[in-house]
DNA sequence: CGATAGATATCT
DNA sequence: GATATCTATCGA
């Protein structure tokens, strides 16, 4: 069952938080790929210079990060890698999550092939290495995780007590706002990204 | 471990 | 013309 357009018209720090624990899926013509979320990192361009979209700055690449949340922001990134984000918030409200990591849990030997190795954890343990397992590419720009093949499910559910609220990744440009904390993740998961000592 | 090469769409 | 919400690989 696809989560609904209601959850993704919140705050994009809330709809990161609840990410956790749902089950991301792509059905394709290849096959039917399934993860459980368990790292995100939440963007909110009004105020956030780590974003694409920071002081409203609106161009071709955001412009879908300004319509309704439950959209699929992809990018292309460093001239290799895809990047996805779930776009949220209301209309006019450019927000989006960063899925930065996701656990397997349907269609593994589909994303060993697309991956190109056997190794479980090194499938689905980085933002563009799950959009590789995932066969998400520059196509996905823009679909409706409410209505397409590509979305959320729910999942198992997440107790503060094994969240990790941490800064986040790799954007060390955005001053200030690289402080904040606005990454959760599943506390021990293998499948997160980066650990953070605590 | 840490350092760095890799390659290009996108914005200035 | 500079840079990026990163990854693989190499050397110690």
């Amino acid at each position: 069952m696809k989560l609904k357009r209601d959850f993704y018209l919140q705050d994009c720090v809330k709809v990161a938080r609840d990410l956790l624990g749902k089950v991301f899926v792509h059905e394709t013509k290849e096959g039917i790929a399934k993860g459980i979320i368990v790292e995100t990192e939440a963007y909110n361009g009004a105020i956030d210079k780590a974003s694409h979209s920071y002081k409203y700055k609106r161009t071709k690449r955001t412009e879908i990060q300004f319509g309704l949340g439950g959209y699929a922001y992809v990018y292309f990134i460093y001239g290799m890698h895809f990047n996805i984000n779930i776009v949220t918030g209301i209309e006019g409200e450019p927000q989006g999550v960063l899925i930065r990591g996701i656990q397997p849990t349907y269609g593994i030997d589909l994303m060993k092939e697309r991956r190109k190795t056997d190794n479980l954890i090194n499938l689905t343990n980085g933002p563009a290495k799950l959009c590789q397992a995932m066969g998400i590419t520059k196509e996905q720009y823009g679909m409706d995780l409410c209505n397409s093949n590509l979305y959320i499910e729910e999942g198992i559910s997440i107790e503060d007590k094994d969240v990790d609220i941490t800064k986040r990744i790799n954007i060390d440009y955005a001053a200030e706002d690289k402080d904040r904390l606005w990454r959760f993740s599943i506390k021990d998961n293998p499948f997160v990204s980066i650990k953070v000592k605590s």
